[in-house]
RNA sequence: GCGGGCGUAGCCGAACUGGUAUAGGCGCCAGACUUAGGAUCUGGUCGGCGCAAGCCGGUGGGGGUUCGAGUCCCUCCGCCCGCACCA
């Protein structure tokens, strides 16, 4: 009979579903374990690179549940997003049904896989039993001041006469999405999160363990710097000043000119009238192509003379005032002081205009001459005034206090990390609970108003234009304070403020008097073990730490950090090594496989291509290898032993039978803790050899036999649960279910061999291989050695200078 | 440019704290069973020389440490992924 996947997988699915198995109970003695996968985007375009993140995260929370503890494995969907509003646009299908349409079919797709998702727990973040919460969070961060409105410059495509999202800015040229236009900036009022409160406490990771390469992204796109900053004044101006960001105030002498953002606020003040058209032309140039022209690397620095002085504050000395669109108005005081020898931008733009090039920080052993290019390190102060012949560093500290005595400056940290813009000129997101009335100003919606809805009869214009901003009945609103005729906010929010607590909804998806439960949060939070793509490693991953921190000063919870273990899955590849995209058809749907092979070949299969946090390219004949696989693994359970089989061949004796039981207890169990999936597989595989000759030999059907074969179903279970819960219910007649057995033990001295291959080397090369008994002695072992004949031939009169004895491996003769 | 990672058979990949390189799978070759097989089973499969026993070479290149290096150190080459004028 062969291996039937279709009928064992549905069946096994019903009464799974039927008997409640896979629901996660709040009150139980078992320690807990919450298992969470980031939660996926229901797009309409399904392929099995949904199930590589999931199908392995199913198989570590069977193995955790089988290992005692009580685990939770939600499943919800991200259902908030461009896509569902572009379907709008395009296709004129309302956002909400083409969201729900694909949700539905995701469900009916995912539940094939047979995971032991708690469907109880199902959370959809387009629901406004969810996103009530955001608005309740938002509306709590703008009382304690974390959320603010401020002008920010955005992504805008001039022809749509709209902003964009990040994520509808695409390609190198960065350009609109829709209509290839490339983007610019431009200020607009938005409301923002203020994440850089916590950006120091961001920067530690002691209390989580997540993997080097994401703490390095996310200390990177902190980007903290030490510096000074200070106030310069403008030349013949009494009253104006402006500041400037500096980390090398040790350079502060050897500054000849200063430079202004193209946007900072003092350029047009201060621009003299015969420079005017220049500067403004300059600043029309910066704002329609910095962000284009910023992608060419060998792009030279350019910048035009406002005709403007500033004054060195250190010594009197007047210099030049530029503006150039290398500094940016985003970072620091957009604005900087041009310290060419020390700098390599400065020197650059210094060399490019003519300007002095003053040394201030003499390097070791340095001539006097001038330099060829910018020096960026230590060395001693020269040309400084008072402060020549100090180090640099401590020059550094020195000028600094001497800023701060005069009131001009002081220390400051500075962070790349900007606060978190969260408006989105958008329908399909959560709509950001605030009133704007004439009398009263900004006017928060009043909590037992929540949740503010989305209209459902929407109007989606091809211009891309909200439709909330012309709903008369959603923008029309009386103010809550006054009374009077109000408007609402008609920005929604970004959809990773979604994302950023999802996982504490989980633990009371229904509650109505919060966003969870404390006495269930208190059992299940927070989260044991995260996985997902590290795509996700400087947005959602940073955001979510923030919104868990706000909850702790919130009181809401007891911890700091809402995932304590991190582990970065990699990315399943199309057949040709692409990323799978329906463009270049290289797409594999999981159905069609689950229809041709099972569920449990294709999980199998994901799990095997290789290490979990590498992903691969789909290779259509490797899943052959694992459907043949379970094919004999079918035949080596279900059919009964047939005695000719095998007949050249005992099989191994019942020590080895014994010996391999334990040996790939201990290996599978060894693997699935490191989610090493596919050595895992290996390791049954292996298994499965010595079964099959098992079978033809003497031990078929014996008692050990019948352990070996429930031992080897057992540790199959986690990784493909239908065919395992069918061979151990009705072939081995064992217990309903497999899944809430006790994880198989291992004997450590059952799980070593008796025998072991000694390797005998003379001078680190190998001369023989002789079997002996695994608990041999060191001096057994080398007697055993230098008495082997092959050793002795390279022995040859020579003398033994030393003999190296690795218990259980090898000897090594060394001879000279 | 800066940061992180990687390089092992024809292909995907094993190899714990340095200790038999290439487990497991794919593909390929041969055989068995078959009217037939792209089904199934069995055996083989890093390269060179050799009838064979065996010898030699071999983890991107070069060098080093060590009794012993895929693993550690230096250096070069190639690939992937982030960030990208952050003052």
């Amino acid at each position: 009979m062969r291996y039937e996947a279709g009928s064992i997988e549905t069946k096994w699915q019903a009464k799974w579903e039927a008997d409640g198995l896979h629901h996660a109970r709040d009150h139980d003695p078992r320690p807990k374990f919450y298992l969470l996968t980031m939660y996926p985007y229901p797009s309409g375009d399904l392929h099995v690179g949904h199930w590589y993140p999931m199908a392995p995260s199913d198989a570590i929370a069977r193995y955790k549940r089988r290992q005692g503890f009580n685990v939770m494995l939600p499943i919800g969907f991200d259902a908030f997003g461009l896509p569902a509003e572009n379907a709008a646009i395009e296709r004129g299908i309302h956002p909400y049904t083409w969201t729900m349409d694909n949700i539905a079919r995701m469900r009916r797709q995912l539940r094939s896989m047979g995971a032991m998702w708690d469907w109880a727990r199902e959370v959809v973040t387009c629901d406004p039993g969810y996103y009530k919460w955001n608005q309740w969070f938002f509306l709590k961060m703008y009382e304690k001041g974390l959320a603010y409105r401020a002008l920010a410059p955005v992504d805008w495509c001039p022809k749509d006469n709209t902003t964009l999202a990040r994520e509808q800015v695409v390609g190198d040229e960065r350009v609109c999405e829709r209509c290839g236009t490339p983007v610019v900036k431009k200020n607009l009022e938005q409301w923002f999160l203020k994440i850089t409160a916590y950006a120091d406490e961001l920067l530690d990771f002691s209390k989580i363990e997540w993997p080097e390469r994401v703490r390095v992204l996310q200390t990177n796109w902190i980007g903290r710097s030490q510096g000074v900053e200070f106030a310069i004044p403008v030349a013949g101006r009494p009253h104006t000043s402006f500041r400037v960001f500096t980390t090398r105030p040790d350079t502060v002498f050897g500054m000849t000119f200063c430079v202004l953002a193209p946007e900072h606020p003092l350029v047009d003040e201060l621009t003299t009238p015969e420079h005017r058209r220049a500067v403004e032309a300059y600043k029309f140039k910066a704002a329609r192509e910095s962000d284009i022209e910023r992608l060419s690397t060998e792009k030279e620095r350019d910048g035009v003379f406002i005709g403007a002085y500033a004054v060195n504050p250190m010594n009197q000395a007047p210099v030049p005032i530029y503006i150039a669109d290398y500094v940016l108005v985003t970072y620091g005081t957009g604005a900087i002081m041009g310290v060419p020898a020390h700098d390599v931008r400065d020197f650059d733009f210094a060399r490019k205009y003519g300007l002095p090039i003053p040394v201030v920080i003499a390097p070791p052993g340095w001539d006097g001459q001038s330099l060829r290019e910018a020096y960026l390190g230590e060395g001693t102060m020269v040309n400084s005034g008072p402060f020549d012949g100090l180090s640099s560093q401590e020059g550094w500290q020195r000028i600094a206090d001497e800023m701060v005595r005069r009131g001009i400056g002081e220390r400051r940290v500075n962070y790349r990390l900007h606060d978190w813009l969260i408006s989105r000129q958008r329908y399909w997101g959560t709509p950001i609970p605030i009133i704007y009335c004439d009398r009263c100003g900004v006017v928060p919606v009043p909590y037992d108003d929540l949740p503010v809805r989305l209209p459902e009869d929407a109007e989606f214009r091809p211009t891309g234009e909200s439709p909330l901003r012309y709903h008369e009945g959603f923008l029309n609103v009386r103010c809550p304070r006054c009374g009077e005729p109000a408007r609402r906010e008609t920005d929604t929010m970004d959809t990773f403020i979604d994302s950023s607590w999802y996982q504490y909804r989980y633990v009371s998806p229904h509650y109505d008097a919060g966003p969870f439960e404390p006495e269930k949060a208190r059992y299940w939070l927070p989260v044991d073990q995260y996985t997902g793509g590290v795509e996700h490693a400087v947005m959602h991953l940073l955001y979510t730490r923030f919104w868990t921190k706000v909850m702790r000063d919130m009181g809401l919870v007891a911890f700091d950090e809402p995932m304590i273990r991190l582990f970065n899955q990699g990315t399943i590849l199309g057949t040709d090594g692409n990323k799978m995209s329906k463009s270049k058809g290289n797409v594999v749907n999981p159905d069609d496989v689950v229809q041709k092979y099972g569920a449990d070949t294709l999980r199998a299969y994901l799990m095997f291509i290789g290490p979990w946090d590498e992903g691969g390219p789909w290779n259509t004949r490797g899943i052959d290898g694992i459907a043949r696989f379970l094919n004999r693994v079918w035949t080596l359970v279900a059919e009964p032993p047939k005695p000719a089989a095998g007949a050249g061949d005992a099989g191994p004796s019942e020590r080895e039978l014994d010996y391999w039981i334990h040996h790939t207890i201990r290996r599978v169990t060894d693997d699935l803790e490191a989610f090493r999936f596919n050595t895992a597989i290996a390791a049954l595989m292996e298994f499965s050899n010595v079964l099959q000759r098992a079978k033809g030999g003497p031990l078929a059907d014996g008692p050990l036999w019948q352990e070996a074969l429930r031992t080897f179903v057992s540790l199959l279970a986690p990784l493909c649960p239908h065919i395992a819960e069918e061979l151990w219910v009705e072939h081995l007649k064992q217990p309903y279910s497999v899944h809430t057995q006790p994880w198989p033990a291992y004997d450590p001295q059952k799980a070593t061999a008796e025998r072991i291959t000694l390797v005998l080397q003379v001078n680190g090369r190998v001369r023989d291989r002789i079997e002996v008994a695994a608990g041999i002695s060191d001096a057994e072992a080398r007697e055993l050695a230098l008495g082997s004949a092959k050793v002795q031939q390279y022995l040859n009169g020579k003398s033994v200078a030393d003999v190296i004895v690795v218990p259980g491996r090898l000897v090594n003769v060394v001879v000279t």
